[in-house]
DNA sequence: AAAAATAAGTGGTATGACCTCTTACCAGAT
DNA sequence: ATCTGGTAAGAGGTCATACCACTTATTTTT
């Protein structure tokens, strides 16, 4: 959980742990209804309009449906939550199904290729920049994570496609939680290392290799991951 | 706007459409601070728990970002904001950029035919099963509509990756607009009739075929809005 | 000059009341 | 009996105001 020694939760924060852990364990099923919000909000020990605010957060992101009038029912969220459910989700990675980070790779695998060859098409001067500002072998961890982040984002905005950018942005917390492990292996750096060398190569070349050498990537860190997490259930 | 006869807006949807449309028509540029809660729940014409209900969703969306004691600054959304905020762009499509639903179209292009494969992979029956009652050339401009998001959300339910499915919701709103636009020619109509047609031939026959079949009639999708929308700016 | 206290402004939370919508129940009309 | 309309209960929606907590700049103290 990582919560001790932190300081207590402030009320809104409190509401949503205590909503969303007792709706991912099954406290609260899909399809029943919640308390109504006097109800809940005295048994959290916080106020109306404070949990108001976080049910409608959670309902926004699709936790929950609420409609005037009608008492506030559970989704099965993962059939109506939206891609922002990722943000609060990697709060809670204990409830995470196992090999979901995979999932997300593999999203990432699916998407990352097109993005990189229309950047690469769009604005191959920026993502040169970019790329020669690589990490070296010498850097620390934090670099790569701050770099391979910043490499990916990159390549959203200069795809011309703002929505690539916003999906990568649900994506960033869940990405910041795996890339902390991921990194800190050699093996993975590394192999960033050739993958950035030989990003900058096509791209410099301007041939048509850019979404295989990307494709490429993505699908060597689903195998890198794998290796690395072991058994644990992320 | 199709305001017109609408009952009034609710004041939390009232301060979201303020907000919003200042946001997006520059009113209040991105970078600069939001005047404080009073001030602003005073101008609205709401009370501040209510203006903060809909603060908390925007910020959540990533259209400002609060932080306390600090003023609420807006956010340069294309580069801050989740996905989710999509289902709020959708109610204000004037304001969207030439071509959006196209980049739309264009990032489905490049999921579904992935989510398709291992859809056809995973559950051919289940696909199969929804394929069979695909819609008849008699049937209406809504059966149509409904069907075509059917099928998409079957294909990423049964896709065996649930973050497909958390994407496409986020996509819903918008393509519930572009839908209702898109199938009230008959041109497309027939066009998705033979690729539910094309596709279902090609789970049952087991082949590689799937994800080349929905590849091309995303991309065929696209020469078709564009054939369209002609000059509409969406 | 540096450090600590202070004050002002901003977001965060608490109370308690009232408004609006949905639902179910019930009385009256058909 | 069935339909219609009213009524009451319970749910979410909003209001009003006061106070708490954090950030920042200023002032005071050391």
């Amino acid at each position: 959980m990582e919560l001790r020694f932190q300081p207590p939760l402030r009320p809104t924060q409190y509401a949503e742990h205590i909503l969303v852990t007792s709706i991912l364990s099954g406290t609260y099923p899909a399809g029943t209804a919640l308390p109504g919000e006097r109800t809940l909000a005295s048994e959290i020990g916080i106020t109306r309009p404070t949990l108001r605010e976080t049910l409608q957060r959670l309902a926004n992101e699709g936790w929950v449906q609420i409609q005037h009038g009608k008492p506030t029912v559970v989704n099965d969220f993962w059939l109506k939550g939206g891609l922002s459910m990722l943000g609060t989700l990697a709060k809670y990675a204990d409830f995470l199904p196992n090999g979901f980070i995979s999932r997300l790779l593999e999203v990432r695998a699916t998407l990352l290729p097109t993005v990189a060859g229309l950047a690469a098409n769009n604005r191959p001067q920026r993502m040169l920049a970019v790329l020669n500002r690589r990490p070296q072998t010498t850097d620390s961890v934090e670099t790569y994570i701050a770099y391979d982040w910043e490499l990916q984002m990159c390549m959203a905005r200069e795809s011309g496609n703002p929505i690539y950018a916003l999906i990568l942005n649900d994506f960033a917390s869940m990405f910041q939680k795996m890339a902390a492990r991921y990194f800190t292996a050699q093996k993975p750096r590394e192999a960033s290392l050739n993958y950035y060398r030989d990003l900058a190569q096509a791209i410099a070349r301007k041939d048509h290799s850019v979404e295989k050498i990307v494709k490429k990537a993505m699908e060597q860190s689903i195998e890198i991951w794998h290796e690395i997490k072991g058994s644990v259930n992320i």
